[in-house]
DNA sequence: AGTCGATCTCATTAGTAGATGAGAAGATCA
DNA sequence: TGATCTTCTCATCTACTAATGAGATCGACT
């Protein structure tokens, strides 16, 4: 028997501070000894968690009374979808996996599914990895049967990655065998991100792979995005979790884009 | 009163695997028993200690014996040169710090001295860091105030850094006010270093940047290695701690080098 | 086939980083 | 200036991570 009731310290803080943002945003404003008595904490934590939340956008502090911000910050802020899709992401990962076979060089991009790819990768050794995503870097330089090819350039803390120019000319100077890489957003069927500088590296990557791979969770669909990277016709397999929309699969398959849609992983 | 006798977990653990290491160099091969024996460890934990010296390519593991390997590279180990002469590094870093005024690009080389100059960078931000070593790159991605540029390529694992053809194109994308670099070995006045590699790399880091500090400990007097980076006096500055023999110094000053002198560094 | 060594697995333990709270010191407002 | 709120500092605690060792299994050499 395990201990699903056992909350970890981590969850517990942020589960409170979730708490503390919906007091807020059900009142319009909060007094902070309020919360201090209603969750049964210190003033000074009462401190540290609304500092965290004013950090991330979500409320405002001014003298002894926290004000809500508009929800739809709220609602799009890392702290209400962190952790989310864990499931489908580790599908996706699982599938993409299969296309990786030992000797390959493979790029990685930066995103939270490539990230699930890393433990499977030392199956497949030897391999050589190209990425220009910090996380990976770190966990990688510790693998003596992976290559490991760092894409320098500037580093950008918001994706905890390295981007621009620098990193563009680096990859221009490598050639892999396969690309895999996500996507902000998906409209019209077409890639989309947030930033200029994202879309010229991962154009980069893009033509430096001979297979091309994009990882699509379903939640993309729904998103939308400012710069466009490229149709998904482009790509060799466009990878989806098994929860995307029948019509959106349908849809991609007769414009002649091959989808693979991962499956639900279940026991472990 | 701290407790400096305290062995941290890690430090033990490091301290075991260089005594290991130290071992097997002796005698040139050992046995493994003898090892377990020898550090009252299982046998178990002394497989993985090897497998991490055999990973950074220290030793090799042939059926319950381990041998050594050329010395060259694992003097060259971060293994060896992590935690000596710490307060003569401690000085040496202050001592290039001053050379660095805000707004300035900086370029920084793979080695455990100028990981001592990066706690003390932030003083000086906004501040842009060049560098092709991992551990620097970690402290500095969470660094908002400075400017991180990875210098990404292949990575080795021995030197925790990035080197080779790609890491110098990318350093050839910038141009730096200041580099600080260290050097392996002294010898008529030139600077050697253990591979090749590690002399283009550095090489083309002194190219990139206007101001040229070398940072010398006085242990690199005593030492040889194979491959001729620069002759000191292309240096603009050479640091060396107090503990330097006062021959080198006055030698090297005769020649027209510039030359400092970190003192000791009381208290603290 | 038999022996010795290597690796795997898993439970236990130790060390550590991070969270927390109490109180002091510092800011800010009226 | 007084009152109220905020930040700082430091000691304490606790939940997690990583190291370790015992035994079982696997593998390889002769």
């Amino acid at each position: 028997m395990k201990e699903p009731p056992t909350e970890g310290r981590l969850d517990r803080q942020r589960a409170r501070q979730r708490a503390i943002a919906a007091d807020v945003m059900a009142d319009g404003s909060v007094r902070i000894e309020a919360l201090v008595e209603k969750h049964g904490i210190s003033l000074m934590t009462a401190h540290r968690d609304l500092d965290a939340l004013v950090a991330r956008g979500i409320v405002r502090k001014t003298r002894g009374v926290v004000t809500a911000l508009p929800s739809s910050l709220v609602e799009a802020s890392d702290l209400f979808r962190r952790g989310r899709q864990q499931a489908e992401k580790a599908a996706l990962a699982r599938a993409a996996c299969a296309w990786i076979e030992p000797g390959h060089a493979v790029i990685l991009d930066d995103s939270t599914t490539t990230l699930n790819l890393v433990p499977l990768l030392t199956d497949k050794a030897p391999l050589t990895v190209i990425t220009n995503f910090l996380p990976i870097i770190e966990d990688l330089s510790g693998e003596p049967d992976l290559t490991l090819i760092a894409l320098g350039g500037r580093f950008h803390p918001w994706a905890n990655s390295f981007m621009g120019h620098m990193t563009v000319a680096a990859i221009r100077e490598v050639r892999a065998d396969i690309v895999i890489m996500s996507t902000s957003a998906i409209t019209d069927d077409i890639c989309f991100h947030q930033t200029e500088e994202t879309v010229h590296t991962k154009r980069a990557m893009f033509e430096s792979a001979a297979t091309r791979l994009l990882i699509v969770d379903h939640t993309k669909f729904d998103r939308r995005a400012l710069h466009a990277l490229a149709p998904l016709t482009d790509f060799d397999q466009v990878i989806v979790d098994w929860r995307t929309p029948a019509e959106h699969v349908e849809r991609l398959r007769n414009k002649g884009i091959g989808v693979t849609v991962a499956p639900a992983v279940r026991g472990r």
